[in-house]
This record gives C-alpha cells, sequence and structure tokens, in this order.
RNA sequence: GCGUCCAUAGCUCAGCUGGAUAGAGCACCGGUUUGCGGUACCGGCGGUCAGAGGUUCGAAUCCUCUUGGGCGUACCA
C-alpha cells in the first residue's frame, strides 16, 4: 500500500519522497512534508510548493483527496482501493503481508552450552530469533534456523566431572573437595541419578569414563533444552556440534593464510590487522583450542555452505567477540559484512525489588521452563518481543508472573475474540460480509480499515530493521482502536452491518496474521482462568 | 583507560530514513452508551526528551563534548 504511493510520487516527483504518518488522521491517510525540501531550490515557500504540487494530483484513482495543508502533502486513499485491497486480503488471507523476498539466510540463535538448561536471559535470545525467523519467512525469504552446540572445550571437561562430585557427594556420602567452579542446581541432581541408573555407581569414581559421562550428559541437557523451546513454539532446522568441526582442523588454518601465525608454542590470529584491538589465542601452548577456534572453523563452514546472508544474534556479554569472528571471516576469504550479529541485551531480574543475579554455576538461576509453565509461552513471548533487544531489560520477577490485564497479550486476544463472537453473532453469511462493497464508510470506520491493511508495512519494516516490537506495537495500537469503534459504534442491526463487519474481518485477519507471526495463538474466544474462588 | 549499548512521565517502555500539539501501559483520581463480552471505553494528574554546544526553515531523532549507568576489554564459555 505504502510502496504503491511510495512509487507513484517516485515517478512523479522524480526523487524519493518521504512518507509519513500524518499526526491527525482527519488529514489523510498519508502526508509528505517533500514541499519543505524543495523549498530551498526552488526559493519558493513551501506553502506554495505544496498547494502547486497537491493541485497537480487532479484524477488519480488511487486518491480521493490529495490537499496540502502548512506546507504538508496530505493524500487520502479513495475507497475503491481499500476496498480492493481488503477484499483481496479477506480472500487470499494465507497471503496477507506477504512478499516476495528470495535471499537465501542463515539465522543462528540461542546456541546455548549444553551444560544447563536455558535461563531467562536464553529466553530472550530465543524469543527475539525466533520472531525475525517468523518475519522473514513471511516475506518469503529462505531462512535455516540454526542452533550451534558447544560440546567441546572445557565446559564438557567441567560437565562430567560435576555429576561425579555431585553423585559421590550426595549418592555416595563421601566428603568431596569442590573446584572453584562447577555446575550445580536441581538438573544436575537429576542428571546425577539418571546417570547412576544407567551406568551404575561405579562411573562416579572412575576418572577415566569422565569423558563417556559427559557426553551422555550432553544428549541428556539438549534434549531438555529442545523442549523447553518447543515448548515456547520454537523450533530449530539445524544442528551443527563444535566437536564435529575439527577434523577439518588443518585445511582450515591453511586457508586463513597470513590470518594465523604461531609464537610462544602458540596460534594467534592476526585479528588487530582487521580492527581487532589485540590478536588472539587460537591454540594454546598444550595444543588444546580456545574457544574462538571453534568459531573459526564453524563459520568457515557456515560460508562453505553458501548463503547469501548470515545472522548470529548473541547475548550482549559477547559482543566484543564481533570483531575477531568477522576478522576471521575476512581471512578466511569470505565478506564479513553479510555477517550481521545482533545483540540481545542482557536480562536483569528483580524479586520483591531485590536484585536477582543470574549465575549458571551458581545454580541460582531463573529457568525458562518455568517462567514458561507459569505465566505461559503466549505472554512471554509477547513481553520479550516488545523489548527492544538490545536494550537491557529489568523487570520483577512478582510483576513477571501477574496474569491480568494489565498484559497487552490479554488485550489484543480479546480484540480478536470480540470480533470472532460478534461476527458469529450476526446472521450474515462470510459471503456476504466479504462481497460488500465499502463505500460510504465512517472516518472512524475508515480509519480503522486502513490501519489494519497497513499490516504488511509494518511487517517489512519490523523485519528489515530487526526491531520486532514494532510489530507489537502496532498490534496493541490496532487492537485499542478496535475496541474503541466497538464501544463507540453500534454494528448489529444497522444497515451497515455487512460493510462494518467486513472491516472487522480485516482487522481480526491482521491480529491473528500478526499474533502467529509472534508464535501467539490467536484466540476465538477468551475464556477466563478459573480464579480461585474465595 | 579503551570499546560498546544506553539515559524520554512516579514505574516499565515506545517514538530516532530529522517534520504538524512528545506517546502507550501501569500506578493515582474521576466518569461511561437505556446496544453487539465492562477482560472494554472516556477524562484528569504527570515531561527543562540526562546536561551543554553545533548542523538545519525545523532536532527526542544527526554531530561533538560533559555527566551518570550496563556489558565487554581472558590462553572462560
Amino acid at each position: 500500500m505504502k510502496q504503491r504511493v511510495g512509487s507513484l510520487l517516485r515517478e512523479r516527483f522524480d526523487r524519493d519522497v518521504v512518507l509519513e504518518k500524518p499526526k491527525d488522521r482527519s488529514f489523510g491517510h498519508f502526508s509528505t512534508p517533500i514541499a519543505f525540501s524543495l523549498a530551498k531550490e526552488l526559493r519558493k515557500s513551501p506553502m506554495v510548493i505544496a498547494e502547486e504540487l497537491s493541485s497537480s494530483f487532479g484524477e488519480a484513482d488511487m486518491f480521493s483527496s490529495v490537499e496540502s495543508v502548512q506546507g504538508y502533502i496530505n493524500f487520502r486513499l479513495s475507497e475503491t482501493f481499500l476496498d480492493e485491497y481488503a477484499s483481496w486480503v479477506l480472500k487470499n488471507q494465507d497471503q496477507f503481508g506477504k512478499s516476495d523476498k528470495k535471499e537465501k539466510i542463515l539465522l543462528e540463535f540461542v546456541s546455548a552450552n549444553p551444560t544447563g538448561p536455558l535461563h531467562i536471559g536464553h529466553a530472550r535470545g530465543a524469543v527475539y530469533g525466533d520472531t525475525l525467523l517468523r518475519l522473514g519467512r513471511h516475506l518469503g525469504y529462505d531462512i535455516t534456523a540454526e542452533y550451534y552446540v558447544n560440546d567441546a572445550g572445557n565446559q564438557i571437561d567441567l560437565l562430567g566431572l560435576s555429576i561425579q562430585l555431585e553423585g559421590r557427594a550426595s549418592i555416595l556420602n563421601e566428603d568431596v573437595e569442590w573446584p572453584e567452579s562447577f555446575y550445580r542446581g536441581e538438573y544436575m541432581t537429576d542428571l546425577t541419578i539418571k546417570a547412576v541408573e544407567k551406568f551404575g555407581k561405579e562411573i562416579l569414581s572412575d576418572e577415566s569414563r569422565q569423558k563417556e559421562l559427559a557426553l551422555w550428559a550432553k544428549e541428556s541437557v539438549m534434549e531438555l533444552i529442545v523442549k523447553t523451546l518447543a515448548d515456547t513454539n520454537i523450533h530449530f532446522d539445524t544442528f551443527v556440534n563444535e566437536s564435529s568441526l575439527y577434523d577439518d582442523w588443518n585445511r582450515v588454518m591453511a586457508k586463513m593464510g597470513e590470518g594465523i601465525y604461531k609464537k610462544d608454542d602458540k596460534m594467534f590470529i592476526a585479528s588487530s590487522l582487521k580492527g581487532d584491538d589485540a590478536d588472539r589465542v587460537v591454540v594454546r601452548e598444550d595444543g588444546r583450542p580456545t574457544y574462538l577456534a571453534g568459531d573459526i572453523v564453524y563459520h568457515n563452514q557456515k560460508f562453505e555452505r553458501g548463503y547469501e546472508h548470515y545472522i548470529n544474534i548473541w547475548g550482549a556479554d559477547h559482543h566484543g567477540y564481533i570483531p575477531r569472528v568477522k576478522a576471521a571471516v575476512e581471512f578466511l576469504g569470505y565478506d564479513s559484512s553479510k555477517l550481521e550479529v545482533l545483540l540481545s541485551q542482557m536480562v536483569s531480574l528483580l524479586k520483591d525489588g531485590e536484585p536477582y543475579k543470574m549465575s549458571k554455576r551458581a545454580g541460582n538461576v531463573i529457568l525458562m521452563s518455568d517462567i514458561v509453565e507459569e505465566i505461559g509461552s503466549d505472554a512471554l513471548r509477547f513481553i520479550f518481543a516488545s523489548k527492544k533487544s538490545d536494550t537491557a531489560l529489568e523487570f520483577d520477577v512478582e510483576e513477571f508472573k501477574k496474569q491480568d490485564s494489565s498484559n497487552p497479550i490479554y488485550y489484543i486476544q480479546y480484540a480478536h475474540a470480540r470480533i470472532k463472537t460478534i461476527i458469529s453473532k450476526s446472521e450474515l453469511s462470510i459471503d456476504e460480509i466479504q462481497s460488500t462493497p465499502l463505500k460510504g464508510l465512517s472516518a472512524d470506520a475508515d480509519s480503522l480499515l486502513f490501519e489494519a491493511l497497513l499490516l504488511a508495512e509494518v511487517i517489512e519494516d519490523a523485519f528489515s530493521s530487526r526491531q520486532v516490537q514494532k510489530l507489537t506495537d502496532y498490534l496493541k495500537s490496532l487492537a485499542a482502536k478496535l475496541h474503541k469503534f466497538y464501544y463507540d459504534c453500534r454494528i448489529i442491526g444497522t444497515e451497515d452491518e455487512a460493510k462494518l463487519l467486513k472491516v472487522l474481518e480485516v482487522v481480526a485477519l491482521s491480529l491473528k496474521t500478526g499474533m502467529n507471526l509472534l508464535g501467539i495463538e490467536a484466540k476465538e474466544r477468551m475464556v477466563r482462568d478459573e480464579e480461585e474462588t474465595v
């Protein structure tokens, strides 16, 4: 819609035209301040220019009016145009807001270590990534959702050791010496019990079997992670294990060419040549690779698989890694601008006003699965999707647990359910409603319809700017308009019933499409939760 | 120190390809259609957009500096 208006104006004026939403809908559907920017070169006042330009439009079927007001040019779309679009959308519901993008994108997100369950911080990145995935696919992009499993290195050794220690302490009742860092928490107790069931108690005291134990535990933790994600409607296409990448090690190092060098028996990446603060160790003296080594082989593998664009979603605490990985990509001979790293900022929690420090090793974490269980996947997804991902977010767990109408998800779902209810109450058939021409709509109905049709623009904007909160904001505002309209305007039994229901159909479709893109269920009927009746 | 993200209403946050009077929710106060779900709607209260310069016809939005915070600055992941 906006694209069509935009391209029409571009042809007309032979330049890009800024199109915006007028502050007040009574001005029209779109407006442009172009007269202000033309004022200087034409040496005329903006008012005069706007006046001339607007009167030059005359008869264009897209617009019912083009007016100049104080230098702005305001466009009002014709009812014919809006009706055609509305009718098309209702006939082709699953096409609403789709586009014909083709690019192949590899989207990597979550990638939490397989050493423990997902916590609330992971949940944010997971929701952000999955929402982008849904938006992108809707627009036609060919996106692969990938999870990188760090199943090599220290943390895996530590996982095996932690289970042994836990078992020796709690099952064999030995006095054990705890190292400085180790994994603990409820899941470790469960894992240890399961490990003993599977392997017998002997494995707890046999240091040589630590690796075996760790690899088994890793699989078990991954199952847990996958289940938690699935409970939030998040699914991955591919999982890449870090451990599987090292067969390629020598070839990749050779490919790095001058980007890699040996010094003091260690291997370094010359990342300082590519804008990093310093060169980084890739292989230690004892031959063990560092964390960065995995990322180098992994990114090489990604680029060899051949996508047009790569998106990584990382926790913001990893932002220092961006220059290193980009440097590696360049040394490998690829265009690092194809790699886009998006950061998901920290989530800090309060509990009853007190800071709640998250630390996986301490075992004192808020688990994603617990929150999903408490407030449901829909609310969790909505809350994270509605906050800019690169801004730190703080909230009180207690408040997060509330399940009343202060949660905007209920507000939006109620709007959708209200429409479905009223349509079921009407005696008109769906066909009668959808085939009614939209003529002579009130200003409010016209405005509501227009707003609902804007979904397509919102989806495109939200994805291309990677700002998924634009969609939640839009849905909140559309729901608010619906509720207000519903309150102000009687529908059933009026002579406008068919037209108005058609408008509401479009609103419902827009809300439903938007919610589905957020991975949220659009309810047909709201059922009040069983409250504890006192 | 350096890098990076940020600072908008009492609280949580939108708005930032520069544009018409800076928005929403929560909280607080007061109201609501002889009608379709009151899980709704309306009004009030509340802002030197951290501060200072600059660019511009026009700045919350762009640039510089200052202040105050989060995160990073590992041969940890």
